[in-house]
DNA sequence: CTGAAAGCGCTTACAG
DNA sequence: CTGAAAGCGCTTACAG
């Protein structure tokens, strides 16, 4: 076996042709003679040449992958099912257009660095705002993105769900059946919304529930109220549970901001011989896979998460192609799935 | 705004200085003066100059990403956590070597073409042969490989548990609590392995079972074992737990070769009536999380996902970084985890 | 401390 | 039908 790999000027000089020659061989064969074609074929194969991707997509100015930029590290991002199932949306439009999907996590702890030493013809964030630096960068770098869960400024397009009203009907549904004693388990803010100078999805949904409190004389910074903010995993949902039941403030329901925490909650009052939803309901949000399979089957709001994967790559496309979009802020619809783990206590 | 990105051509002229200054002043600022230096931000700020990785990576012959290359289309592939898992793995080492990672979707149903059109440092995938075409065009292309689930070869490293023990082990224990009359739920063949003259994971599985079957006087012919060939779905789960009923063969056992398969068959039976493991019992394999949370407990054979993703990853590197790996077989610990679904029946 | 030039592996407008 | 040459955006060995 040879040492290095073939190049199109190895090719050429074993064929005797230009590299203009070779070029066409693989791109345009009509151009080119019979005989020229098959000679050039056949020393291809002698030669072991394969066309250096690398090359054609430096010379063509593309990149054949998009980017995803992961809100956190890896492990954070994708044992996270919501997350996983909006890639799977972005991936099944990559499928189509027989592009990669580059998973870009932050470059030691930063998103912006991430961005800089990143090679794709366009990027997909999750949660990012007009503001942020990352979005500065981008323009700089003529790097077409769109976001999703981010808020909605000039001249980016924006994906969501209409997070105001869909924790609004959630915590509608929780006032309705009769709880006043309410424990909030907020998301703890990303690394994009570390910024607390930009409002961030979490801001939004309390705003959401703070309405539908408002209208039950309730609110945040009621006594009845407790919030708590936790990361998104199994394991933080447990110690919330755990921290609500030693706190004992006669919480009868636990309202969370991700199914994630809402089963990690579940799973460590069964585990602690608490039933649910007669000791405590639960709900949650998102409406992953495993809210149907938990025990009891968990209420939550759903939201179309494939979806949003797949209409921000299909906006990002666009944008890649150069085509005009029709919306620049989409909102899909959310709605509350009402299952087994909330309790009408009235 | 300016109308494209700027260049470093632009920056030189911009400065009156030659590219090389400018080259020098991002990547080796001690070699250029102070005051050129200090020009040389300054356009950079206010031309928005940032420079382009893609030319930098190119000139290095470097990619700073490597691929992993999807079994199957991003759906089937991302909404099997075992699958996830691994790539969170990798995805950890990755975020260590500041590298990003590449999904590579099968390219109109074709791994090889797949890999034909990508470019990365290296490659990790799953289930391949070194017989296989993909093998062959990575050599042809001098990308340097690792396989997860693959069969051991000549020279290319894999990461791997021991899958016929495992599924002796899983098998045994079902035995050893009774059951005679089971039905086993396969891992209907992925892509790489369609190809029936490799030998595939299912198949030492499905050795595995023998053995252990043997030595109850059984065997996978034998009238009291039964077949199932199934995609990796909760709802192929579902589905095949109702054929098992409807064929009613007096099975008291399903050994499922996948977690998302066992989890199906509980939802399905659950939702039917039946009592799980008292009308079925129910094994898995894989130990996803949900495989602790579904109703009853989910007994499975564990292994180590993440970390077979962080060694392929560190093994690939090693080899990108042109290092000797130490073991080019790697077998990782499984372990029988008993948890409730499995009933001694004896 | 700085620059001219070659090179990374291709594509393609232009000429013949 | 084929090729010489310029170009994609950088890096770097070499010279001064």
């Amino acid at each position: 076996m040879r040492q290095k790999r073939t190049t199109i000027i190895d090719l050429a000089k074993a064929c005797n042709v230009s590299k203009t020659t070779i070029s066409f061989a693989f791109n345009n064969p009509e151009r080119i003679g019979k005989d020229t074609y098959d000679l050039i074929m056949q020393k291809a194969q002698e030669l072991d040449y394969i066309p250096n991707p690398a090359g054609r997509n430096f010379s063509l100015k593309r990149k054949q992958t998009i980017g995803f930029l992961l809100p956190q590290h890896f492990e954070g991002t994708l044992s996270n099912p919501y997350i996983t199932q909006v890639i799977q949306g972005i991936g099944n439009i990559c499928n189509i257009k027989d592009y990669t999907l580059t998973l870009i996590p932050p470059f030691n702890g930063s998103m912006n660095e991430a961005v800089y030493k990143v090679s794709v013809d366009g990027l997909i964030a999750m949660g990012i705002n007009v503001k942020m630096d990352v979005v500065e960068s981008l323009r700089k770098m003529f790097i077409p993105f769109v976001t999703i869960d981010g808020r909605p400024g000039e001249n980016m397009p924006t994906i969501n769900i209409n997070d105001k009203k869909a924790s609004y009907d959630l915590m509608k549904e929780v006032l309705k059946r009769g709880h006043r004693k309410i424990s909030i388990v907020a998301l703890k803010e990303n690394l994009f919304e570390k910024d607390s100078k930009f409002e961030s999805t979490t801001q939004i949904r309390m705003a959401g529930f703070e309405e539908a409190l408002n209208e039950y004389n309730l609110s945040i910074n009621n006594d009845n109220i407790y919030i708590y903010d936790e990361e998104c995993y199994l394991e933080a949902g447990m110690n919330v549970a755990a921290k609500i039941v030693k706190d004992n403030k006669k919480t009868t329901c636990i309202v969370c901001m991700s199914d994630v925490i809402a089963i990690g909650c579940i799973t460590y009052l069964k585990q602690n011989s608490f039933k649910v939803p007669d000791d405590f309901s639960i709900v949650g949000f998102d409406n992953i896979q495993t809210a149907s399979i938990v025990t009891p089957h968990l209420s939550t709001i759903m939201q179309p998460s494939v979806e949003k994967g797949e209409i921000a790559a299909k906006t990002l496309f666009e944008l890649i192609e150069g085509n005009a979009i029709e919306t620049l802020h989409k909102i899909l619809p959310h709605e509350f799935i009402d299952r087994e783990s909330l309790k009408d206590i009235n």
